[in-house]
DNA sequence: GTGAAAGCGCTAACAA
DNA sequence: TTGTTAGCGCTTTCAC
């Protein structure tokens, strides 16, 4: 059957032979082109590009695909992209695997979604893809994966992507002891944790820095509260809190709880920073301006999607090639104004109602 | 060559006739099998999944898409999605998207990427999708996409994606009318603007609905501080809006300007909402918490993606079957305690320095 | 209901 | 430096 005939899905795309055919080349030489390869004369060349450019060829990936057994994509599996987090690294998932020239598929696996992770995966596989990328991955017991393409896992073991995966993490267990620390370093004689929901490994791992820090002082490790990283939960345990007596201090895995744990605190009548210091996770571009503006600690999202991604392009490419290790990213803590030495006279003497002192400005501070 | 030689890319996984052999079909029979077409006895059926599964045969998607020219895909230029609402626009065209059986391709295109979205939409196509979503696109001045697939544009004029695209937005135009006029219903003589940045469709939506409103009741017009989404614009603009006299409501184009905002009036003396109401967009996750919690208007982004992408799937099924319009998405304006009646008495009895009261609670009340 | 044959548009291997 | 040949694993068409 003739082109541009009736057979469904007969495109009428001009193919590389008609490039060709116009270019008075074979059609090999335009696939040489095309892929940049070497052994091409500079003239030969320019008479293709001329001709592809005229009848508006483009390369069919499909095809390229099926011959070459290579998709030059990757998949991305994301749980809850509307949090700060998983959203801020899949653009820096994007523009790495841009960069190392792949394209992204991406499956969303909403918490409890049936299958879970497996099911993205499998989806992914599906579809094709070079390799897979698993993005703050929650613990969904399952056993690890086996699939036959590169893994990189960020933000949880690599054991989670199965034997052979590599994995990458924002170091959130350093960036949270660094949060204790300060918190710690001002006075405190201990540090409360409002932690994010346990299934997720980010905030087992952000749990894991405080309680080390707090063991490295020899400090009373006090009961934790989690929470489902969402401000209404961080607001419940606010209250919470504010029954609660010698809390000075608290760690909240993430800003948002931190942001509706500083309201319960202070409509319980409590000071932040001047009773109760906070201090929150990832820096929300909000965080500077609420009040009082809240010291976080800064994940390094662009740092570590672009170290990952140059792992698992390097696994793709290079499978035999010993993996490099990802480099450790940097801790940031943000200081602002919601941590503060512990109030010098016992908490009984806490003003209940009194309004907060004018915060210090909202600029971060780099430590 | 056989396969499993050391043609390199070629793999080992099973195929259609491996399975087909195995059931004892033709190899027709298991593709038909797997496309669910009719004409296959329950019989053969059954024979066939049992061969596949125990092969763990996976159809390939990429022959799948060369010979049949449908590429079950569709692709996604998002820009920014570290913005609260692109980034939730995205969660919900993947579900929809999934839900109609399609796949996701992502390009993102940041601000100033150069070939914008038309580059974007470019990359794309030689992925191969079989339709394209645009996804709040700011007006790059370049004439329209031309494309031979269906396309719907999110957030702009179903014009800004070529010929032939279709459009559904989150109604931002009656959104910005209905946080205006509750604001004009409190009793403003007036209610000043913060703008997102111009080049956004998005953002000149929202300076449209306020217009519309003030010019409905014949209210004097302000001029338009135009931020850029950021808290930090927010909070220079409301730096510059407290030294201004007469403003006592002002509706800023998202929450995070509306957060800054908020903070620098506070800063500069400012009760919220006694002296200065203020009224946000978006309603992110921590509007309900800050202090005092935001008077906000939420976007129906799930709706929006819902009907966007029924739209673009019948488009690309059926494409001779007039588009149904996009139903009108709904109106939600979420009141919290930043929105009050204007002080009665002039804006010279504002008590500089003075703490605010504590403000209601957090519940969103919805109207 | 099922099967055989012919491509889809490209890349791999080898020849020239 | 360029061309030839043989598939990649499916879907399509048409025959049975």
């Amino acid at each position: 059957m003739a082109r541009g005939e009736a057979r469904s899905g007969a495109s009428t795309a001009p193919r590389g032979v008609d490039v060709a055919r116009r270019a008075g080349v074979s059609q090999k030489t335009v696939s040489r082109v095309f892929n940049s390869e070497q052994y091409v004369s500079a003239e030969v060349r320019r008479r293709v590009l001329e001709a592809a450019e005229e009848l508006g060829y483009r390369l069919n990936s499909a095809a390229r695909t099926l011959a070459s057994g290579r998709t030059r994509s990757i998949g991305v599996v994301a749980l809850g992209t509307a949090l700060y987090g998983p959203a801020s690294l899949l653009i820096g998932i994007e523009r790495a695997a841009r960069d190392a020239g792949y394209a992204l598929r991406v499956v969303n696996t909403l918490e409890g979604d049936p299958g879970g992770v497996a099911g993205a995966v499998e989806s992914l596989l599906e579809q094709g893809v070079d390799g897979i990328v698993v993005s703050e991955p929650i613990d969904e017991g399952s056993v690890s994966l086996s699939v036959d393409v590169p893994v990189l896992v960020l933000g949880a073991p690599a054991a989670f992507g199965g034997p052979r995966a590599v994995a990458a993490g924002v170091g959130a267990e350093a960036l949270a002891r660094a949060a204790t620390e300060h918190l710690l370093g001002l006075g405190h004689m201990t540090v409360h944790h409002l932690a994010g929901p346990q299934r997720w490994f980010a905030a087992r791992d952000r749990l894991e820095g405080w309680r080390t820090a707090l063991a490295a002082r020899g400090r009373e490790r006090p009961a934790v509260i989690e929470g489902d990283w969402s401000a209404a939960s961080g607001y419940a345990a606010g209250h919470e809190l504010a029954a609660t007596a010698g809390v000075t201090a608290v760690f909240a895995a993430n800003d948002d709880m931190a942001i509706g744990l500083v309201r319960a605190l202070t409509e319980a009548g409590l000071r932040v920073p001047d009773d109760v210091s906070v201090v929150g996770f990832d820096d929300i571009p909000v965080s500077a301006y609420v009040t009082p503006p809240l010291t976080t600690v800064r994940q390094p999202f662009d740092a570590v999607a672009h170290d990952g991604l140059r792992l698992l392009v390097q696994a793709i490419e290079k499978p035999d090639a010993e993996p490099a290790p990802a480099s450790d990213p940097p801790v940031e803590l943000v200081v602002r104004a919601s941590t503060a030495p512990p109030p010098t006279r016992g908490p009984a003497s806490r003003a209940r109602g009194s309004a907060h002192a004018p915060p210090a400005g909202a600029t971060p501070t780099t430590g």
